[in-house]
DNA sequence: CCTGCGTTCATTTTT
DNA sequence: TGAACGCAGG
């Protein structure tokens, strides 16, 4: 096939990654390859055209093999693919990428191929998947039953129990150096620790429950046994994966697993966006992926960047320049402009709030939709004052990252009710569920899962005779689980049953319960999108939905909206315009304990990610004080911030500076009074009573 | 054995 | 500010 027209579009670097190994029937260039993407270098553009140039030149895309960092990376992927190979195929490609059906994130694919080899592994295939917070409940009873909970000194809780046991599993570290390292308070309590982890996996196993870490966790454990993991290999042909950066030693030892030599292997990353250290992602994968192989990986950098303009650009690089350890590149654009990106001083949080929707209305009338702007902030609750003033000016906004309505205690109350009929021995749930009728305590909720951990699910409950103040909820109850295991409502009328039978529980519970009713009606509507209860259960705990919205009411697809997102979920996407708050230490770097070098050095990062963002036009704000948490909400109690430690005077230069609100001679607005004499909004509702 | 109340505590990022 | 835990009463 003569040069295809969608390779000439490539710069060189850019070709000679897509082309690698594809080209020339030389079997030694099918070797390993890394791409260094620099910031806006077309990254997810080559992958794509690699993708597609290796379906072209006649590769089974069932047999590729594409690891993604979330499903919304996937699914953009494999539509790019689609695009760039039905230029050249014609229709035939739709069939073609129909079959890309292997591309999703590491822990989607791990469950995947887990329910696959699970009578092989002695698992049984219809594990659920417990969630951060169900495994720190899990961790919980575990810890509980040992009788840790009343100790002298005091025991590290749930939450870092799960970190310790987390880290311990994905950094492939004994626990004793995890603690070392990372937890060194915990120090003293080894033998306790052992234990605990000890029991946290056996009622797992007991339980048919996998948590984040096993998909991980068994799925390498399957690549280190010779016989299955030269099986596994070998359903694929190519396995490329996205954000190298930000994969962890057990990810690392996936890969090696499935492909020892290397071939066919592609991974694409830039060191200098590594920002999921506290996820265990470590650098060292991407800096020390050549020298896995012999021969080496061949290396390819993509230095030129197409998204931001020289100003920010360099502004950027001088922001990076001073990291410690990564691959020295060049960064550098084309893209002209007289615009530095600006550093704008504000007072307090609240005058940023009010800077950046004046600004954001601005530019929108200067023809930038909302949707090509972006505000990122370090920490999700940052954007609480923005959010206020975002609806009181009725700008619609969507907020990536941070809480989920996933997490609500009334939506997990339902999705538990779902995942206890589909795996009745899994005590999480089943917890969850029975403690919702009154009357039900943990003693008697206990001793129905004791029932149910040997018997199946409808002759046990129905054969269980409850303390009588439960009877009533307890026959709704068993109605319940019948309707559910028949299977007579299907799906997603099984979820319309669960919320039928939820209601009375919601209100009885819930002051608040018509706005979590509607929650529910969300949930239901998600809910219809998925063919069936299992993927749905799977794949909401593995890829949520990712965004919130004002809760004014969820914008429509089609409207316009401002973007709010945390730095980390703002990773691989692009705005014209794009505000950072809170550019001052304490927020970036955020001041959380120790802060050591290698913190310090992912926070410096973490800036860089976000304004690397930024197409045309880039604003760090500094607020010059901050209002101290937990006092009378009127109180005026405050600290002093400074601008950010990672821009330095030295580079100043490279940014022009701004104060908001513009100073102006007017006299003092009358209420800067802050005593407030009457309350107008009282009475104005009081008006329609 | 369960529930409700009072107290305390700890506040990042996410598959 | 809210969630999580402990304690005492029913």
């Amino acid at each position: 096939m003569h040069a295809a027209a969608y390779l000439e579009k490539l710069n060189p670097q850019q070709r000679r990654a897509v082309e690698h190994g594809v080209s020339g029937p030389d079997e030694a260039r099918k070797g390993p390859l890394l791409v260094i993407a620099g910031a806006g270098s077309g990254k997810t553009n080559t992958l794509a055209h690699r993708v597609a140039h290796l379906i072209v030149n006649g590769a089974d895309p069932r047999r590729i093999l594409l690891l993604t960092f979330s499903r919304r990376a996937a699914a953009e992927m494999t539509r790019r693919v689609g695009r760039i190979a039905s230029h050249v195929l014609g229709p035939d490609a739709a069939v073609l990428t129909e079959g890309l059906s292997w591309a999703g994130t590491f822990h989607g694919i791990g469950a995947r191929l887990l329910r696959d080899y699970a009578p092989q592994i002695g698992l049984d295939p219809n594990f659920t998947i417990h969630d951060r917070e169900d495994s720190a409940d899990q961790m919980n009873l575990v810890r509980h039953e040992l009788g840790f909970s009343r100790t002298e000194k005091r025991f590290p809780t749930k939450g870092t129990l799960i970190a310790i046991y987390s880290r311990a599993v994905n950094a492939e570290l004994p626990l004793e150096e995890v603690v070392g390292r990372f937890f060194p308070w915990c120090a003293g309590w080894g033998a306790e620790l052992k234990a605990i982890f000890g029991g946290y996996v056996e009622a797992k196993q007991a339980q048919g429950v996998l948590d984040y870490d096993d998909l991980l966790l068994y799925w390498a454990q399957m690549a280190q046994e010779p016989a299955l993991a030269a099986e596994m290999g070998g359903r694929f042909d190519h396995v490329l994966v996205d954000e190298y950066q930000d994969t962890n030693r057990l990810q690392a030892s996936i890969l090696v697993g499935l492909k020892p030599e290397g071939r066919g292997l592609t991974v694409v990353g830039d060191d200098a966006q590594s920002i999921y250290s506290f996820r265990a992602a470590t650098v060292r994968n991407i800096l020390d992926f050549p020298g896995h192989f012999s021969p080496r990986a061949e290396t390819i950098m993509l230095e030129q960047n197409y998204r931001s303009t020289q100003p920010i650009l360099g502004a950027a690089n001088a922001v990076i320049d001073f990291a410690s350890e990564r691959y020295a590149k060049n960064l550098w654009s084309e893209r002209v402009s007289s615009e530095r990106p600006v550093l704008v001083s504000v007072r307090d949080e609240i005058e940023q709030a009010g800077f950046v929707a004046s600004q954001v209305l601005e530019n929108r009338e200067a023809g930038i939709a909302l949707k090509q702007q972006a505000v990122l902030f370090r920490a999700s609750h940052h954007s609480g004052p923005l959010e206020v003033e975002l609806t009181r000016r009725n700008i619609p906004f969507v907020k990536f990252g941070g809480l989920k309505f996933l997490d609500s205690a009334h939506v997990k109350d339902v999705l538990a009710v779902l995942r206890f009929t589909e795996n009745p021995r899994d005590r999480v749930a089943g917890f969850r569920v029975l403690r919702l009728m009154n009357g039900m305590g943990p003693a008697t909720a206990g001793k129905v899962l004791d029932a149910l951990a040997t018997g199946p699910l409808l002759p046990t409950l129905e054969c269980y005779a409850p303390p009588p103040r439960v009877s009533g909820d307890w026959q709704d109850f068993v109605a319940l689980a019948r309707d559910l295991k028949g299977g007579s409502a299907g799906w997603p009328g099984e979820l319309d049953r669960v919320r039928q039978w939820y209601e009375p529980h919601l209100e009885r519970i819930h002051e608040d319960a018509p706005t979590r009713q509607a929650d529910l009606v969300q949930l239901a509507q998600i809910a219809s999108a998925y063919p069936s209860r299992e993927r749905f259960l799977t794949e909401l705990t593995l890829d949520p939905p990712d965004a919130t919205s004002a809760e004014a009411g969820r914008p429509h697809l089609d409207e316009d909206y401002l973007i709010l997102s945390t730095i980390h979920s703002a990773k691989g996407q692009e705005w014209k315009s794009v505000f950072v708050l809170n550019t001052v230490d304490g927020c970036i770097p955020i001041d959380l304990g120790a802060g050591t070098r290698d913190e310090i050095e992912e926070e410096r990062r973490l800036l860089y990610v976000a304004m690397t963002r930024a197409k045309d036009s880039l604003s760090l704000v500094v607020p010059q004080r901050f209002f101290v948490h937990g006092q009378a909400a009127r109180g005026d109690r405050h600290v002093y911030a400074a601008r950010t430690r990672f821009i330095p005077p030295r580079i100043l230069g490279h940014f022009a500076q701004a104060a908001w609100p513009p100073a102006t001679p007017e006299a003092p607005s009358p209420a800067a009074n802050d005593t407030v004499r009457i309350d107008l909004s009282a009475r104005m509702r009081g008006m329609w009573r």
